[in-house]
Order: C-alpha cells, then sequence, then structure tokens
DNA sequence: ATAAACCCTAGAGCTAACTCCAGACTCAAG
DNA sequence: CTTGAGTCTGGAGTTAGCTCTAGGGTTTAT
C-alpha cells in the first residue's frame, strides 16, 4: 500500500529540507541518499521519506558527524535495528565526549583568563605590560640585521 | 635584557611542539607566527616564546577555533590585557556554548535510540522490520520502470 | 674537503564538503 | 508552439589547513 504517494521533485526537496541543490545531487553521489525514480523526462522524484533521511543527515552533520560516518550509520541501518543502534549510540558517545574534554579545556583556560583580568588595573599599564594571553613574541626593537 | 637567550632552529621547535616543519611556515605565512630572526645563512632561528606561542595555537586549534578566530586573538593581544581578555572570553564562550548546544542534542538523540533499542527483541524481527534510527528510503521491490 | 644532516623557497597537490558553470533538455502555461 | 522556470550532466573551482616536491644552499663533523 502506499504506492503512489506524492512525490516531488529536487526544488521542493531542496525547500523543505533546507538544503541546496547542488548539495542533494551531491549526496547522492556520495551514495548518502539512495538513486531516487525518475520521471520519464529524467528528474529525479522524491517520497517523504527521502526528506526525512536528508533531514537526518544535515542534523547529524550539524553535530559534527562526518559524511562517512554518517554513510555508516545509514549502511548499518539496512542491517536491522540491533547493529545499527549499537553503532549510532557509539558514535554519539565517542562525540559527546570529544565535546566535554573540549569544555573543560575551554573552561579552564576561561577561568584563568577571568583571573587575569580581575587582577589587571583597566586602563594603566595596559601599555606597559602588554602581557598576553597568547604567549607575546617579543617585538625586537629593529635593528639591522645582515643579509 | 635577555638578549642572548638560546636560539632554536626550525627542527627543534617543531620537535617541542610536536607540529610539523611545513606547519610551521604555513603558520608563518600565514601570520600566526612572526617572522623570526634569521641566521646568517637564511635559517629561522626561535626563542622559547616561539615555542609558547606554538602551543598556544595548538591547542586553541584542538579546541576548535579557526585558524583566523586565532589571529585574531593573537593581533588583539598586541593591544593590551583588557580587550585580549574579553575578545578570548566571548570566543571562548560561544564555543563552549555551541558544543553544549551539540552535547545536548546527541544525548537526546542516544537516549532515543537506548529506548528504541530497550523495546525491540533482538534477533527476531530484525529482518522483518528494518526501522532504522535513520529513516529508511523504502526499497522498492524491484519492479520495471520505463525508460 | 666532503659527506650527512639540516634548512631554504616557490609552487603544486591533497581532503572534505561543497558550489558553480555551460550547454542542453523538460515541463506547464498561455 | 513558444516561453520561461525547472532540471539534467560532467567537470571545474573553492575554502581551510595542511603536506609534499624539486632543486638548491648551510652547517658541522671527520
Amino acid at each position: 500500500m502506499k504506492k503512489n504517494a506524492v512525490l516531488m521533485q529536487i526544488g521542493e526537496l531542496a525547500q523543505q529540507t533546507k538544503t541546496p541543490i547542488d548539495t542533494i545531487r551531491y549526496y547522492e553521489k556520495e551514495t548518502l541518499l539512495e538513486k531516487p525514480k525518475r520521471s520519464d523526462g529524467g528528474y529525479r522524484l522524491y517520497s517523504n521519506e527521502a526528506v526525512e533521511r536528508l533531514k537526518f543527515i544535515r542534523k547529524a552533520q550539524q553535530l559534527g558527524l562526518t559524511l562517512s560516518e554518517i554513510r555508516e550509520i545509514i549502511g548499518c541501518s539496512r542491517e536491522g535495528l540491533g547493529p545499527c543502534c549499537a553503532l549510532v549510540r557509539e558514535l554519539f558517545e565517542k562525540k559527546i565526549q570529544e565535546f566535554e574534554i573540549k569544555i573543560s579545556e575551554l573552561s579552564r583556560m576561561k577561568r584563568n583568563i577571568e583571573k587575569l583580568l580581575s587582577e589587571w588595573v583597566p586602563m594603566r599599564d595596559a601599555k606597559k605590560k602588554p602581557y598576553a594571553v597568547c604567549p607575546q613574541i617579543e617585538r625586537s626593537p629593529k635593528k639591522k640585521r645582515r643579509r
């Protein structure tokens, strides 16, 4: 059943998913999207599932998965729910961990900066001590250099 | 003072910071590292500050800052501590927020997956219901298609 | 003095993920 | 039947951030 669900062409898919047309074709070439049906004239015709799939791809990508990770998930999902879930969970866990580490590093650095800032008397020796969060390289008082 | 601090050449800087030599020269070209002194023969000669600076760059990059954000920080740090700190804090805050959003999205998706997984009776209808985390596109039971 | 290890530059090449283009075809409306 | 918007393909171009190569010069130990 559900044979003659309405099909849309690429422009509409693009609109519904806010994805450039070229990108959709690119995903197809990269086997992230299946080759869709075609009209007699050769136009791509997509079902609503393509919308969902494409939305999934875009979302996953925003979250930091690469296209090949996403491709892996998609391929895997054909093998049934179990293995797919396991893989997805694993990938997500890895990403979450990466982000957590980055956050804690960033926070640590931010705290350091805040401390620095609180010890600093504004607009006074700002010139005298161009101490920097990022280590400054001494501006050598230009003296001639051979060659 | 501190005129004749030991200078090192590029290979040593590379080793101390675990950065490929080519990358160091690339950073110089991109004005992330100042042009260093040169030996009479034209070899780059770096001080220890270059080590610190380069380490900062690599760290910041690992944490998700782009080279141009890093360049901005470095440029800003020449203007004194105050503005520099403010900028760095702002950038870090932005990054932290981004990561936090991603983490919460990822966790949400992970929870969904776990729920799916717990409702699933392993190794049974795995074949029957290839439901997927990522929406499956119906494998049409190959029937002929014109053209 | 010569070999080995190191360094130099300019420029080409690489990867991921698009993005754009030319030239041609299709489709719906009038 | 014509027009204009939509689409097609193949291939080139783009960006960030490197990475590599060729063809040469420098340093240092023997």
